[in-house]
Order: structure tokens, then sequence, then C-alpha cells
DNA sequence: CTATTATCGTTGACTAGTCAACCATTTATT
DNA sequence: AATAAATGGTTGACTAGTCAACGATAATAG
């Protein structure tokens, strides 16, 4: 053991509901950055890649809302996905600012293996929960979630 | 409305777990880091203020364990604090690799008003659950978060 | 008692994400 | 039709956070 770490079970004392999103957002980060670097792309794209594969043709700004980030994320994670083959952009004949995404063919391949990498890890983070406990939480999680939109 | 924003309402259907961790924690750093622009330091920090409160005289390693965060990011983070007055730190006696940290007068004298922050923060994020579903939230959330500790 | 290994903290280089300002184009107002 | 306002996308500057490498000191093993 030549690592710095020690168990980091986390303490009831220090566990408001956004304090333990933040922890688990974090170890999500650095479990599927560490999955992902077999293909030459960070942990974060993989939302990107997989909204547009179900979804294709959408431009950038309805990405942005359909993963509640930043457009200004969506347009540098999208330069880098076009950058590395994975995605593409035609200009929207409807719209000369906007333009449609698609995924490349190199994109679509790797659909299957993002999902698995995403199940794996959502096998570990509910390890412990019945289905039942899981399904609860991810409906209270989307309400408290939706109920941060409107400011 | 000169803003670009629709309101982002959450898709059911792209909600697993840790996106919608992702989404509160984010949310979560936007409203704080805007109520602590008075402060003259970044939302980023009151995990780190509020260990400090409840525990002084513990060193960075035991703060980066408590608050599940890179040693890294306890050591910038606190640079910050000293340099911005709200904690101090002194060698430890039995180890003269670490320093113990303390609050200043001046960061006691802002925990109230952190504390208050959070408080109003999280009845916004709860605000459409009954008690027993916030705690049952939080329950199932903490469950989570340690059964990713073991990696 | 010396050599190895672990621990505390710092730094550098990187990813993910935000906000604000901007340009160009589109839509709405009058 | 002309002006005003909204929208799509880009960029710059910033915060939060990770990982890896390092120098010191401390603890452990031979």
């Amino acid at each position: 053991m030549t690592k710095d770490n020690h168990s980091p079970m986390i303490k009831p004392s220090s566990s408001p509901i956004s304090r333990l999103a933040g922890i688990i957002s974090r170890r999500t980060g650095a479990y599927v950055n560490q999955a992902f670097k077999q293909y030459d792309l960070g942990g974060g794209t993989y939302p990107f890649l997989l909204a547009l594969h179900h979804n294709e043709g959408m431009n950038q700004n309805q990405l942005s809302h359909e993963l509640s980030v930043d457009k200004a994320m969506t347009a540098r994670t999208l330069q880098k996905l076009i950058s590395t083959g994975y995605v593409y952009r035609i200009e929207d004949p409807d719209d000369s600012r906007a333009f449609k995404l698609y995924l490349t063919d190199k994109g679509k391949s790797i659909v299957p293996e993002l999902l698995k990498i995403l199940v794996d890890w959502n096998k570990i983070l509910t390890q412990t929960l019945s289905p039942e406990e899981t399904q609860i939480l991810a409906a209270l999680l989307l309400r408290v979630a939706d109920s941060t939109g409107s400011c």
C-alpha cells in the first residue's frame, strides 16, 4: 500500500444533501474519467455523446438545456468531440447562426461501451440499495434538481 | 427578459443518480458562490470553514478526509483562507510536517452567516419534499456516497 | 542504528464548469 | 422598412477539483 488514502467513510454529521451530491458527483467524475482514458476523451464528454445519440440534429443550446450545462461548456466540449472525430455538425438551413449536431460512425460505435461503463458505475453506486430504494432515490433527486431550476 | 435561459426542467429520461447529483452540486455551487461574494471568498471554501468550526486544531489531511476532497485542494483553499485572514495555522509540536488549523476571530464571526446561507439553500432544495422525504433522501444519499468509498 | 516505507504538505499541469462580454443573425415592435 | 430585442455560438477569465511528482519529516523493519 503506497497510497495516501484512508477509507473515506463519510461522517453523517456533515451530510446535507448538497454536500453528498457533490461527493457523489466528484467520485463519478473520477471513475468515469478513469474508464474513458482508453478513448481519447475526458469523462465530461459522455453526457453530450449520449444526448446526441438519442436526439441527433439538436443544436448546442438545446444540448445545453438537456444537460443543464452552460453553453460555453457545450461549445468547448463540442470542439473537442469534433476535433477527435466523434461528432460533426452542419449549418442549420433554417437558421444560419445554429448548427445541427450528429454523431459520426466513430461516435456511434462507442455508445454501447459508454453505456456499459455507466451501468457498471451505477451498480457500484447502488450496491447497498434495494431496487425500490434506488427508484425512490432517483425520484427524490429529480424533484430536488427540478426545484432548483426556477432559480 | 434579457436572459438566455429557458426554464431548465430536467428530463426524467436522462436522470441516473450520478447525473442528478452533478446537477444539484453545480447549482449549489452557483448559489453559494453568489451568496458569498460579500465576503472575499468563493463558495468552495465554506466546507473548510465549517469543518474547522466544530473541529479546531485538525490538520490538512484530516480536513481532506472529512470533506472527501483531494489534499491539493485543501492546500490551496487554506492558502486563500489564511491570506484573507479567516484561518491561521501553527506547526504541530508533535509532528513538524503538519500544521494545526484554527479559525481566526474573523473566521468565527462569519460562521453563523454561512450557516444561514446553507439553511436557506437547503430550504430551496427541499421545498417540494416533506420532512420525511428529506430525511429518506439524505439517508439514501449517504449510503450511496459511502458505497463509493472503497473505490 | 540504518534503510525502507509511509505521511504531511506543496506545486504543476490538467479537466469540468461558470459568468460575462461579444458578434452575427433572427424575431418582434412600431 | 427600421429599430429593438432575443438567440446561437465563441472566447476570456475565473473557481473547483483531480492526479502525479516532489521534499521533508516520521515511523517501521532488518
